[in-house]
DNA sequence: AGAAATTTGATTGACGTACCTCAAGAATTC
DNA sequence: GAATTCTTGAGGTACGTCAATCAAATTTCT
């Protein structure tokens, strides 16, 4: 049935409960031939502790934070509609976590965020700068946990990675861009910020796909559209006054000026976009989009809790741990 | 310092610990008056239940089986490798499974194996017959719940199905046909067995689209390849010899076959395919194939096994529970 | 009213680990 | 060789829940 006890190991070693117990939670006061012979014996028995029996004893709550911008694109309202219909299950497994909401693309504000937290780990999604690596080595040094969320900080020491590999994600937008353009055309681009880790990664790897294996499309220059739905939506009308566009990929958000705008056009170019939200749900039904690449956040959620979790114990989280995957969504397949 | 416990929720409803567990755990035996303040004192406290302690106590051991055919190539060793993954997991919540293998599309064979189960419920992916129908009566007679795997069986009185959407696949699997086909042309459909609904229901899905989006193509009778890759090569090349093919849908397996026949032909036909395993994986990066339509089977086992558990609790699982996602990969987003 | 059935209480012993105390044995020191 | 450490054993309680008893109280039926 279950495994292994300490009860198994105290047998195979010949020595006490209380010496395995020594041993495991090395307290000391155990000659070395003693403790070679325990764990000798935890190699026999094939002994893994019984991590949920364990926490039982000791009384612990895991306490995780979520550090993530607040704004309107719909991020953090699907992350606390995520946090919400897993918060049962996390209470029964002794999690609680809490939501930091900070302003968007304000580092002032996510360093204050970072500064106030009382927490065992904590997920975050966070420009990428020196004062926030700062910040964030100081909540390790402080024996905090530290995850990024969707935007990895690879400079900043954090523990691990938790979100989708959006070079991926791009090659896979280029990959349908490609094949869903009869003829060739111009491709217009549209990312949130480029400063922001996931958007640049996504627009590499689209850039590279596109002129890789779909070199009769022309790529006009990325433009930024701060996820801002009127701005997406001049970029859209001011470059098609100019040039016909056959194709667009939206990197961030801002989606809902991207519909007024390609509703518009003629002919409606092959639009492909981020995030499975109300809107873009509504515009694959209609025919405005034709594709969403959608990261699941409730994986994205359970994927970061379970790494904070190994983390707090002091385990390294399974390679793939932190890897989410990418949905895609065309106007067949929207659940 | 956790939480409220069995023992607060008694003190606040002024009933004994007996009673509580008795209504937490739906064991009856109580007076609807006394459930309702149980009821209204758990919400009151605010309790949940540790998982932990409750898994550490629990010396109900589920025993679920998972009837399916076997195959050498795909669902079942993917099946398999799943259950090995979640095995430890299962194994801390007290869940034992079998894995019951039977011949593909053998009738026989699959009510032998459903005769001789020894379980508390059962996922079965068989086909649909009237014998089956009552061998699966006589099982949830005999107080084995069951559930359908991947191919429902409406007609059966199972207790719940657990799998896909096939319409929709067969849907999706249309619109990227439509779309990646350049020109119109034939389509060659192939699936395992018409007698398999998940096989029929993801035909009937992709006609469906085909015909109402897509009508410059011609559909050419579905062919039967009953999942065997030599079987399924014949009928590409045999097909390929009278006209030209612009398409193939395979809807089952026998993928091996198929990818030695898309290899021979000239234009290569736009392929697309089920199930992700080593060989479509590998069809997909060298381009033989163009997107897989893929059942993520670590999810269905992990839905199979909760909707299993409610069962046997009698709980009703929730509305959702059985819904398993499809993911699309292509060349680019393979994982 | 009395018998039968139902509902509730009180209690107990797991489950696997943590953590504590007390005492006895072994090894070291002077 | 006595005093001092160090090492080990034995045993217990606690964590929160499940599951099972048996007895007592209450309701329902006849």
């Amino acid at each position: 049935m279950s495994g292994p006890t300490v009860r198994d190991v105290a047998e195979v070693a010949q020595v006490s409960l209380a010496t395995v117990d020594r041993v495991l939670n090395n307290r000391g006061g155990v000659s070395a031939k003693v403790v070679d012979r325990v764990k000798a014996a935890v190699v026999q028995t094939g002994y893994v502790r019984n991590l949920a029996a364990a926490n039982l004893s000791r009384r612990r709550i895991y306490r995780f934070c979520f550090v993530v911008p607040t704004g309107d694109t719909g991020f953090v309202a699907l992350l606390h509609a995520a946090l919400a219909q897993e918060q049962h299950r996390l209470r029964e497994e002794q999690v609680v976590v809490q939501i930091v909401p900070t302003r968007p693309f304000d580092v002032e504000d996510q360093i204050a965020a970072l500064r106030n937290l009382d927490c065992d780990a904590v997920a975050v999604m966070v420009s990428e700068a020196p004062e926030i690596n700062e910040e964030i080595a100081s909540l390790l040094a402080s024996g905090v946990r530290v995850v990024s969320l969707v935007a990895d900080l690879p400079s900043s020491g954090r523990d691990a990675y938790v979100g989708p590999d959006n070079v991926m994600a791009g090659r896979t937008a280029a990959e349908f861009m490609g094949r869903f353009i009869k003829d060739a055309g111009n491709i217009l681009m549209i990312a949130g910020s480029l400063a922001a880790r996931d958007h640049s990664e996504r627009l590499l790897g689209f850039q590279m796909v596109m002129q890789e294996r779909f070199d009769g499309c022309t790529l006009l220059p990325a433009a930024q559209g701060a996820d801002d739905a009127a701005r997406v939506e001049q970029i859209v009308l001011d470059t098609a006054r100019d040039r016909p566009i056959a194709g667009i990929y939206a990197i961030g958000a801002g989606n809902r000026g991207l519909v007024r705008a390609v509703g518009t056009l003629v002919p409606k170019p092959v639009t492909i976009v981020h995030e499975l939200t109300q809107i873009s749900r509504e515009a694959l039904r209609t025919g405005t989009f034709d594709l969403v690449i959608d990261q699941d956040i409730r994986a994205g959620v359970i994927a970061a809790v379970g790494v904070m979790r190994d983390l707090t114990d002091s385990i390294t989280p399974p390679a793939d741990a932190g890897r989410i995957k990418l949905n895609i969504y065309s106007r067949e397949n929207i659940q």
